[in-house]
DNA sequence: CACTTGACGTCGT
DNA sequence: GACGACGCCAAGT
């Protein structure tokens, strides 16, 4: 754990399964840093901007709404790339959120069913 | 160097 | 359940 909050958070969202989506908060939970779900926006933002293939369109916040999608750019990508995804989108919220909520803890199956 | 803003979250009212 | 305020840490102005 001796690498940065910043890095991170970029090898978790790497670790995002494709069609699922997390929050920020979750991320900066298993980042070490729970309550800095800003943080975890600025990395993503940083990262895009510098252009690496990060898949932060599954980055949603805490209520599954797209928040972040002004900043890639084009303002329907996010979505756009979600639905190619399977991932339901309507007014800038995803459907199902918690259906497709993925924790970076598990990498492997989801198991998402204790709800 | 101090203040404000920012891809959020939690608690209190 | 909706709204407001505080906290988080970093970067920009």
């Amino acid at each position: 754990m001796d690498k940065d909050f910043f890095d991170r958070v970029y090898e978790i969202c790497r670790r995002i399964p494709r069609g699922r989506v997390t929050s920020y908060g979750a991320i900066a939970r298993a980042a070490g840093s729970p309550g800095a779900a800003r943080m975890v926006g600025w990395a993503l933002n940083k990262s895009f901007a510098r252009g690496q293939s990060l898949p932060a369109h599954r980055v949603l916040n805490r209520n599954g709404m797209l928040t972040g999608k002004k900043a890639f750019g084009n303002p329907r990508l996010m979505q756009q790339l979600l639905e190619q995804e399977g991932i339901r989108v309507e007014n800038d919220q995803v459907v199902d959120f918690k259906s497709y909520f993925w924790e970076p803890s598990e990498d492997s199956f989801s198991k998402a069913d204790t709800i």
